[in-house]
DNA sequence: AATCATTTTGTAATCGATTACAAATTTCTG
DNA sequence: CAGAAATTTGTAATCGATTACAAAATGATT
């Protein structure tokens, strides 16, 4: 692959000219970008970006950090952040960290060598003092989960009100035994969520009652599997279920499925996420559409002004109710 | 952020030997490599990626090219290939080319521009000619599709023989009438899955019938719903299916429940994959597991044989039939 | 034609590492 | 302890681009 100095030199110019041609500067002459248009025709050649980057001190990659590719939640969040990095001619490097501490220096340490320019974090258990202290000297912005009074900016949308909403339309089906399925109270957004059932079955003097409340270890379909068969097990059988997030739900509904009940009439369902495969179940399942792709849009704009030194706020963005089969009896 | 020579000024040695204690060179006096260390650490220095990258010209990145990374074929094998390029010290780059040849380009560039050192190729729809061509002077591996008698090195399956088994195993239940829920044939191992299909009826004497193949556009759920609407108004009904993928079979589960028909009682089906969702639908599906993992483990490592210039042989790898409840009347 | 302003081009330093080779130091040997 | 051998360290070139500044070429004005 031939450099930069062999076109000049095929080109009868120096360097520095051909490095203007291919920057798009304005003070080269017709004839001589085009004698150099030639050159770089001729040889087939490529600038490299290993020169540029070093030259320019930046990699032009940002990384995503995020719990696991696998899980379907992040899927629509990293298309946006990835259309809106390439059409800044940024590309985004995917950084499963397993929740896992090793990895997750693994990649600090990539911003720190420089090899990649800023951080979006997805992640929920992402070691905040280490990326606060990140955040210091490095662009970095947070997705979805965010920190309450941090100085990291973040996108998000209202997880209180949201939850708020599904309760409330759960409970004017005529549902007044509601049972919460919600992850580990640790995530903020677990507490906002609860919150914001509370909220509701407050408003409409409905009892709470602290085993209708049940917490699962992981977001895993699994954990619904297992939160559904306590629910069911209880002498008072709640009427309807909200889950913080899709797969829970699923997991839920399967093992309702499984018990010979039948959703929506024996128990209605509301999930969280509108994974694509929320759409796919049997009852289809009704569920919270927080705007995916947008979120990863917003956080990846955010990045760039970040990036180029710019002041950013955050944002929270509307998200949406979106009704099934699950809770149409 | 200070740099190689700050620490070589502050340890009072030359540049050449702190590198050489970054690079564990045998050939440093452990009474300076202490000295460094101490720099080092003084400093909180950290080596820039992009001074070394350009010194040794790689970038010690990998392309992994995928249509989508929404799709959940994909998150497994995603998985591998990162555990086993970060065991060589590797990082990898997650290309969605959305079968779209403009990004296509953009990833291909980024090969040339040396900004990344190797491609791993997944995508069915990549243009194998561009890729042929990038081959000759770049190291790349095909995972999962590949060309038949082309010269790039590939890591797949048998999807004739799992084909066979898949369609053999609906035969034992009893069942005389099966009907393939195909791709387009374009695709190489659509052609290979109705080989398989074809063979297993043929051995039985089973009739087969052109109306018993559906070709689908696509591989989501939404081309399985309605190719099993097709399948079900036909005159001769099968009485059970095969998919050639689990979206499109959960598409055709999902559209059978709908119909007030019972799986697997009424009619059986197989998909192909085991993706994660396969296992929690209902009734669960009975399904074609690839070993995903250990394909993108694999095809990492012969990515790694061939970016260290050695010359590396495709691999054929054992799939398993996993027996769930729609095939279990 | 001489002078000056403007535009275009070239020279050389620079980014931050690695490494061949030379130089200095230490260790070994008789 | 002199000199050879082995080990450690330093000097300076190098990777491939960008860019400040200087120099050259062009054009404008009188």
């Amino acid at each position: 692959m031939a450099n930069i100095q062999q076109v000049a030199q095929k080109a009868g110019v120096s360097v520095a000219t051909v490095s203007r041609v291919l920057n798009h500067a304005a003070s080269v002459s017709p004839k001589t970008r085009l004698k150099v248009e030639n050159a770089i025709k001729e040889l087939n050649y490529e600038p490299s970006m290993l020169g540029r980057n070093l030259r320019n001190s930046e990699s032009r990659l940002i990384l995503v950090l995020l719990p696991s590719v696998s899980n379907p939640f992040y899927t629509d969040i990293i298309n946006g952040i990835q259309t809106t990095a390439i059409a800044n001619s940024y590309h985004i490097l995917l950084c499963e960290t397993d929740s896992n501490p090793q990895r997750e220096n693994i990649y600090f340490n990539m911003i720190k060598n420089k090899l990649a320019d800023g951080v979006i974090s997805m992640d929920p258990t992402v070691n905040m003092q280490k990326l606060n202290e990140l955040a210091e000297s490095h662009p970095v912005i947070l997705c979805s989960e965010y920190e309450e009074g941090g100085s990291i900016p973040y996108v998000t949308i209202d997880s209180e009100l949201a939850a708020y909403q599904a309760v409330k339309h759960l409970i004017t089906l005529g549902n007044e035994k509601i049972a919460l399925i919600n992850s580990d109270e640790k995530f903020l957004y677990a507490r906002q969520r609860r919150s914001g059932y509370e909220r509701a079955l407050k408003e409409f003097n409905l009892p709470t009652r602290a085993e209708w409340i049940y917490h699962t270890k992981d977001l895993e379909f699994q954990n619904g599997v297992q939160a559904i068969r306590m629910l069911l097990e209880l002498e008072e059988k709640p009427t309807a279920i909200f889950a913080v997030s899709d797969t829970l739900a699923i997991g839920a509904l399967k093992g309702i499925n499984g018990s010979g009940l039948h959703v929506p009439n024996d128990l209605a369902i509301v999930g969280f996420d509108n994974i694509s495969f929320s759409n796919m179940t049997n009852p289809t399942l009704t569920t919270v559409s927080q705007p995916m792709y947008k979120m990863g849009c917003t956080a990846a704009n955010l990045l760039m002004q970040s990036m180029k030194g710019e002041q950013v706020e955050s944002v929270v963005l509307d998200h949406d109710l979106i009704i099934r089969e699950s809770t149409m009896g």
